[in-house]
DNA sequence: TAGCCGTGGCA
DNA sequence: TTGCCAAGGCT
């Protein structure tokens, strides 16, 4: 299998190692989590930005790289964290079961392995939130180890060195067969960063700049003119819409200005975090209608006139926004469910798409002092 | 195994 | 405006 694998380069491995680390050390992006050449990376470090670039664009994670790091420097005080606060400085990043992991995988770091990252492929996906990638991508750049951290960057570079057109997710495979014997003995975390590099600003998904690749005409699809289509993905289903309702609750205290926020479940959508109580969010176009719950029937409600939209991985969603006013004293517990009353002027922490419903409801607010 | 799980930038 | 898709993992 080595042999068919190694027979579809068109140059020896350790030679194309040696390239890409030299166009490597020549000049890369400097990124916070990201150690000097030939050097290794602190593993809270390398950890906590692997999870966080899990589907995620570099620039959207380095804010938040960056504030969890001020916030909780080392792993341990990130074990102690309050889940709450975890979740609302996760907030806006997406995927929110990661900040649940993440806060599991420290916790059980402390626990069971003296607060120090394993350094092994295998001891790393028994943590939560560490799957094949982010288990090879820690154990290389953090400690060493000769692993092939295969990501989507690395799918893409190697299906196009190969010119193979095997449909993704099925290249996978060969990926990580052509991966493993490229990863040299010496740098492989370096390796596995400049593999990434490449892939992000040179072999890139649209528009690449063949002309500047390290690994120049041993790339099969460049000499076959197949770049564009490589690798080769699947089209995707067209995203369903649905609909719902949002409850913008609110009520006058002398305290202030407040609005009643309930926490969603920790499995599913928005998983764990703070939202405004919703009706099911149903399949179908067009403005969804009006579904008071009885025991709001006597506050006053105000419905606004355009919904919110916002577009989730699966499905898009047009969200009604319906502002109900509720006397001082009032629960709205039976109408709404569990939640807490939360001043006006210091929501934070909230999903992207429970934050446009506030800024909906905002702007249609008058300023207040 | 394939569906679920967010968000923002870009062509 | 619309679709694509990014340093994946979980079930």
């Amino acid at each position: 299998m080595v042999f068919v694998v190694s027979s579809a380069l068109s140059a020896a491995p350790t030679e194309l190692a040696a390239r890409l680390l030299a166009w490597y050390d020549a000049g890369h992006r400097a990124l916070p989590w990201r150690p000097e050449s030939g050097g290794l990376g602190d593993p809270y470090g390398v950890w906590l930005s692997e999870v966080m670039l899990q589907q995620t664009t570099v620039a959207a994670v380095i804010p938040y790289f960056t504030k969890f790091l001020e916030r909780w420097p080392t792993l341990a005080d990130l074990a102690a964290a309050a889940d709450a606060d975890v979740m609302t400085a996760w907030a806006g990043l997406g995927y929110y079961s990661r900040a649940r992991n993440v806060l599991a995988c420290a916790r059980a770091v402390v626990a069971e392995h003296e607060g120090r990252f394993p350094e092994d492929v295998a001891s790393l996906r028994t943590l939560p939130g560490i799957g094949p990638y982010t288990a090879a991508a820690v154990s290389a750049i953090a400690f060493g180890r000769r692993e092939a951290a295969v990501d989507g960057n690395v799918e893409r570079v190697v299906a196009r060195l190969l010119d193979d057109p095997t449909p993704l997710p099925v290249f996978k495979k060969t990926a990580r067969l052509v991966t493993v014997l490229l990863v040299p003995e010496d740098r492989p975390g370096d390796f596995a960063q400049a593999a990434m590099e490449l892939g992000a600003m040179v072999c890139r998904p649209r528009n690449p700049d063949c002309a500047a690749c390290p690994w120049g005409d041993s790339c099969r699809a460049r000499v076959a003119g197949t770049v564009a289509v490589r690798p080769n993905r699947p089209p995707k289903a067209n995203k369903p819409h649905r609909h719902g309702v949002a409850f913008w609750v609110e009520r006058e205290t002398p305290q202030g200005h407040e609005v009643w926020l309930i926490r969603r479940p920790d499995k599913g959508l928005l998983g764990g975090m703070f939202a405004f109580p919703c009706s099911d969010w149903v399949p179908g176009d067009g403005m969804p209608t009006l579904m008071m719950p009885d025991a709001a029937r006597n506050w006053l409600v105000t419905p606004l006139n355009q919904p919110v939209h916002h577009v989730f991985t699966h499905f898009a969603l047009d969200l009604k926004v319906v502002r109900v006013q509720v006397p001082d004293l009032a629960d709205p517990t039976t109408a709404f469910g569990s939640g807490v009353w939360v001043r006006v002027g210091a929501l934070e922490g909230l999903p992207t798409v429970m934050d446009k419903v506030r800024r909906a409801v905002m702007t249609g607010l008058p300023p207040r002092p």
